[in-house]
DNA sequence: TCCTTGTTTCGAAGTTCGTCTAATCAGACG
DNA sequence: CGTCTGATTAGACGAACTTCGAAACAAGGA
């Protein structure tokens, strides 16, 4: 198999590899790495954008680990501060859903100019 | 322009938005992400992955920070322990260059099985 | 061999992070 | 209006992380 997928990157070119990261850049950065350097967040995150329809209640997430509610509030808050997922309240329930440009511009990072020129 | 770019993913499709993640790799995933979420190992990464000869010198490093040479020492450590780079001993100086199937892997972490269909 | 330069390891101080309990806020329903 | 359920906030405690200085290790040259 080949892995090839065209995917939108979202800028030009990689900054990681190809440009200069400046230190509020890096800092910057480093704040979303640090809300996703986290099992528990991982999987919120990965449950978030798997989950059928784009979206997840909380009451559903809770129930996935043995944490307490605030805990994963907690962690729900994190996220949210990183720009990666969105939280709206309908009626009884709050809805998460990941936020794709947030994705993608994180993929771009790691995708180098040029793979493997022939 | 389109920002599409033909990239490897390093594997048939993005887990964190398509797969269910497991507790045991949802912990190793979070050892990459924590070992970038630090500006000055990510501005780290950056020198090394974007030196010429897509290696550098721990000399160099060290240069670009006001941080003692330890302490350097010890972010590369946690670098290379993530898997993210590897370092070379030849002669006097440590080179290290980045490992590239580590960078796909995250970059095919955060892409959407099926981003933008034509 | 001894000394000099470059790099890593060790131990400690200060700070940040993850988790909990208790309390508060937001809607829905009698 | 009162109460019940669901979700978040506030405060506190223990663990982990960042950084440093001092010391040990590696390689090269006089």
């Amino acid at each position: 198999m080949s892995n090839l997928e065209l995917v939108d990157t979202g800028r030009c070119c990689a900054p990681l590899t190809g440009l200069a990261l400046d230190e509020s850049e890096a800092a910057e950065l480093a704040g979303v790495f640090k809300a996703l350097a986290d099992p528990v967040r991982l999987r919120l995150l990965n449950l978030i954008a798997s989950a059928s329809g784009g979206e997840a209640c909380v009451c559903d997430l809770t129930g996935a680990f043995d944490l307490t509610a605030p805990t994963i509030s907690h962690h729900l808050k994190v996220l949210r501060q990183a720009g990666v997922i969105t939280g709206e309240r309908r009626g009884t329930w709050v809805y998460y859903r990941a936020v794709p440009e947030s994705l993608t511009r994180l993929a771009g990072l790691f995708t180098p100019p040029v793979p493997t020129p022939a």
